[in-house]
DNA sequence: ACAATAATATTACGATTGTAAGAACAAGGA
DNA sequence: TCCTTGTTCTTACAATCGTAATATTATTGT
């Protein structure tokens, strides 16, 4: 029932949108700011929003003579179950180990591991 | 020309068996593995296979009277496109800020945090 | 040499996705 | 009141994907 639905990434888009927004947002707001980033057509953008719609990722109420849209799910459930997804499906369900990866292949650079460091001591200083 | 395909989540476990092999590995061979970790049927799997094939992710040749596949792309360079298209959809394209989050929401261990926080210790020492 | 079997190749089909066009409807200006 | 214009609703269409079934070809035992 509470099910988080698929967001395809085209969708994504226009979700970050909606959760930026905070407020209810019309159409034609979205299809504005969405035309600032990418190349869609308003008649796509359209789509998107109804397909969202109708997954119940957003519900729209007429307000005047249009529609505002506001989210039904929030950006950190679809955050928290694709970062569980994506690290399932290629590094063993562990952050740790995609870390080591990226480590590896020195995809970090020296800024990044030092304050990846601090970040982490701050938290486990927190935690005592 | 020399671009990485995508790879949808079925082909990838498909993959994972044929980099796992190690040794050009033929379709019964993978049908095995399989069928022990997934519910496919063969014939679903040998479309895989044949997908893969058709989009080069590998190849297969004749040896004696069956078909025998190579990876043609490494694991690892899907894993790095796959993990930086992930960062850039939904965190900025920076593991960090991916880390913060896991952290503020709390999905880390302590024990977690240790741990990388030793690697990443030992990854700065190694730098200098 | 022929039939049974195993292996590969071809075809299928509905859902989702990216990408949008066209139809219908409503509201305001002439 | 009627037409224009903006808004929403319906329909489209090819590519990819998950999931296979059917058809063809090659091999091997009898």
């Amino acid at each position: 029932m509470n099910n988080i639905p698929a967001i395809s990434e085209a969708e994504y888009q226009v979700m970050k949108i909606i959760w930026a927004a905070g407020t209810p947002i019309s159409t034609n707001e979205v299809v504005e700011k969405l035309e600032k980033t990418t190349s869609w057509k308003p008649k796509t953008i359209h789509t998107l929003l109804s397909r969202l719609a109708k997954k119940e990722a957003l519900k729209y109420e007429q307000k005047g003579r249009v529609f505002v849209y506001t989210p039904l799910i929030q950006e950190a459930e679809i955050l928290e179950m694709e970062s569980e997804t994506f690290l399932n499906r290629f590094y063993d369900g562990t952050l740790n180990s995609m870390v080591v990866n990226l480590l590896e292949r020195n995809k970090l650079s020296e800024d990044d591991m030092n304050e990846l460091k601090h970040i982490l001591e701050q938290k486990l200083s927190e935690r005592r």
